[in-house]
DNA sequence: GGGTATTTGTCCGTATGTATT
DNA sequence: AAATACATACGGACAAATACC
């Protein structure tokens, strides 16, 4: 059994984009037209090998204009290092993790809701099932470019215990976890992070302005925090796209770059 | 605008297959024609449904057979446990990874190589462009199921130094970094680990069976390994199916589960 | 702003090949 | 060997998006 039709033009059209010879400069690929006579194949077997393309992130296609190369973006690294002085520099991190390379971070103002736990943040919080969390959800840029979708869950019972920051929609500068050790004298002392790859959301979608084809995965990292006596006391989920971000931990003595 | 027909019907398939009502127990989805005659729409309308929903790993087509549900696999969790004590437990972590959960891990003997360093690896481990390197690649299982699949780099300068078994195409049970600073007296006192995640090469689709539509990335971890004075002494480069597999590192003080 | 040409998107029909049972 | 089901490939028609004049 050959290999069929639509994967030869397709595997030929892959060469011809990675040797330059299409798609230089953001100039369109042939149009479906040009490449039906270019292979004599039937329109559907030209769209079917540039579906292969574009699902392969190769390609993507805007009605009406035409077939583009998807430019190469270089990867945006973040570092999380496990500077353990103090609970403070982790939720400086996201500041920390860009400024060194002149960029400007920002977040939106925080969206704030009280709700139910729901099963995963229950039991990730060990709390009881029916109990009510703060979620904070905030959007983080970096020069005004789409960076993270991040949402913190903490008990209520917090809110009550003195943090009413945490149920305001304002952004708390100093950082949620050190507000927290401020007022209530609950201290995180250390965190988990877990690394998954899902697809995106709708909303992760509109805001990372990802493909609508489901090629581009987010990162869903989860990170929770506890205290002296081992008790979670916020979980926070951070989805960053797939496509343009990379992830770097270290442990033991390295050199400074 | 409304949406388009093949998306209403991919819709429509989606909420029955999430509410049970479609696909139970392996049983495949109605065939194109039973859905063709359902939706009264054309055969291409409803392949087009078909292949949104493959295209986001709902479903997968047999040929010949029909379209079933693809079966949600519970993740499998790799701690990432910084434990400084010695580099050997790094080393051994694959094991240690997996026994606590009565698993049998075993890899398949290296495949050898002495080639010139590309600029990547040549850039990580900081020597020239054109000197050489070992590498020595494994197949990593669980259960006689694909794992991981792991490339490591070293120069060739350790194999003139003393460390012979690096060429040789044998398992190093006691882990190829304690050989190394037994034998060489080079110690590995630190490292980084890079988190990116890209579309699997045809390597790698065939050793974890990917579905071959591209759909499923992996995660490629990149270990690079440093002495006390500083200086790499390998480059490891892991890669695991994003679709089975989570990630877990912790920092600071965490309760023991 | 409006009209027109270009290009991709959607949808239909049909025929034949290939894999599986 | 036959039946079933998906895969490939051809054809055509109209709609929708975009660019350009």
């Amino acid at each position: 059994m050959p290999d069929p039709i639509w994967l030869l033009i397709a595997e030929d059209l892959q060469l011809k984009i990675e040797s330059g010879e299409l798609g230089r400069d953001g100039k369109p690929l042939p149009t479906e037209l040009e490449l039906q006579e270019a292979y004599r194949a039937s329109r559907h077997t030209v769209r079917e090998a540039i579906k292969w393309l574009a699902t392969r992130g190769l390609v993507y296609t805007r009605s009406g204009q035409g077939t583009f190369v998807r430019p190469r973006v270089d990867p945006f690294i973040t570092r999380f290092v496990p500077s353990l002085e103090s609970a403070q520099a982790e939720s400086a991190a996201f500041g920390v993790a860009v400024r060194d390379r002149s960029r400007m971070p920002s977040v939106s103002p925080p969206r704030v809701e009280v709700q139910r736990a729901a099963g995963r943040y229950a039991r990730e919080l060990r709390i009881a099932d029916d109990e009510a969390v703060v979620s904070r959800h905030q959007q983080r840029l970096i020069d005004d470019l789409p960076y993270s979708l991040q949402t913190t869950f903490y008990p209520m019972t917090f809110v009550e215990r003195g943090a009413g920051r945490l149920i305001r929609a304002e952004d708390i500068a100093e950082g949620a976890v050190s507000y927290i050790e401020d007022v209530m004298g609950v201290k995180q002392v250390g965190w988990t992070d877990r690394f998954a790859v899902r697809l995106p959301d709708a909303n992760e979608v509109a805001f990372f302005s990802l493909p609508d084809d489901g090629h581009v995965a987010v990162f869903e990292i989860t990170r929770i925090g506890f205290d002296e006596s081992g008790v979670p006391l916020r979980v926070t989920i951070t989805t960053y796209p797939t496509d343009r971000n990379q992830f770097v931990m270290q442990f033991g003595q390295v050199p400074a770059d």
